[in-house]
DNA sequence: AAGCCTATCTAACGAACGTTAGGTAGGCAA
DNA sequence: TTGCCTACCTAACGTTCGTTAGATAGGCTT
């Protein structure tokens, strides 16, 4: 168990890592001052120092929630497909990552727009975990590959940078007010499988 | 007159925009102060004045160029491929836009990871010459399906979307001094058009 | 030789930054 | 009722920020 449910005592404290979180996602970690952040809460600068050790505390964890929320939404995937077709699974877990980005606060966009610039030692905190959820795809893929779904001579490693790596770019223009998810998870996972191409035509 | 042939003149300029381009990269905007700037070059922080008007204008130069490499790449490659069959000349444009990325200077990188992020009014200033670059790409696609290259149904704005967005992820893990850019252009452009499913298991 | 222009410098400004010290008010426990 | 603890506050710290004013040194023009 790690998430409790919100008491008084967390609740200042969730506050304040919701508004932080949504501040670095629009303006960066940099732009988005201290001080900004307790207006958006709605108290003082100082007060954010009762909860937290610094900014960089702050980042740190509102990155580690990011990847939290992207694990726990890949491991439902998981059992909610278990001995499901391939594609399926697939379909599921690209949906699963999507709407970590969008439906659960903005941990995981934060995460995925913030990391590669936030504070060195910051990153290194991360690392392990981001490697933990990286494992997690590589072992999809290679699942997907051994039993046939994928091209053999599918390179795992590149395909998956390249499907996180088209997922999480959809920050830049998918408004979750405009679009439906599954249309987009559905778009995401059918061009991820069969491409462009016109199969008629070669 | 707009563009003069590099004197001695432009060069202390180009050699401000090439370091700020590449701290901006590495840093973010906001991380990255002019003074640091200065130091990369070898000056003082107050001479950057003497060629920029501030700090945002010097962002908004370097977004500038950084669509310009990426608008001449991609002509560049629309008249190196005229006649050529579709295929051909979207493998060429990707390539074109994966050369801007890595190949000349770090004013194209910089544009795509800093401007979401980029103060207001220059984006503001920045988007119709971005929205031209997009346009072209628009343009590609469409002739594309309708020259039956690409599946009936294909909706060009989110594929568009998604090639770019796509191609432009790849800054977060390609590494031009380790890999091959001609590789990464093959991935992108099979996975673009084939994707990953084995077509002989359906 | 005189004057100007370009490119840089030193020095400093006010503002904003992250952060700390110390105080206060309210609730809970003894 | 007293005392403590949590969650905030006000005030201020030293630092860094972007930026400006004014000086200087070297080269080109006349």
């Amino acid at each position: 168990m790690t998430i409790a449910e919100p008491t008084v005592e967390t609740a200042g404290r969730d506050r304040i890592l919701d508004e932080a979180a949504s501040l670095f996602l629009k303006q960066g970690y940099e732009a988005a001052s201290v001080r900004r952040i307790a207006e958006a809460v709605g108290m003082q600068a100082a007060s954010i120092y009762h909860h937290f050790n610094s900014k960089e505390d702050l980042l740190e964890v509102i990155l580690h929630r990011g990847l939290e929320v992207m694990t726990v939404a890949f491991d439902d995937a998981s059992t909610a497909t278990l001995g499901a077709p391939g594609r399926e699974r697939l379909a599921a877990h690209i949906r699963a990552h999507l709407a970590a980005l969008y439906e659960n606060g903005p941990y995981t966009a934060t995460h995925v727009t913030t990391f590669r610039t936030a504070p060195e030692n910051v990153r290194t905190t991360i690392v392990p975990q981001r490697d933990a959820y990286e494992a997690l795809w590589t072992t999809l893929l290679n699942d997907l590959l051994t039993s046939g779904v994928l091209t053999p001579d599918t390179a795992v490693g590149p395909a998956r940078l390249m499907l996180l790596g088209g997922m999480n770019a959809s920050v830049e223009w998918f408004d979750p007010q405009r679009g439906s998810l599954d249309d987009l998870a559905h778009l995401i996972t059918r061009q991820t499988l069969y491409g462009l191409s016109n199969p008629l035509k070669n």
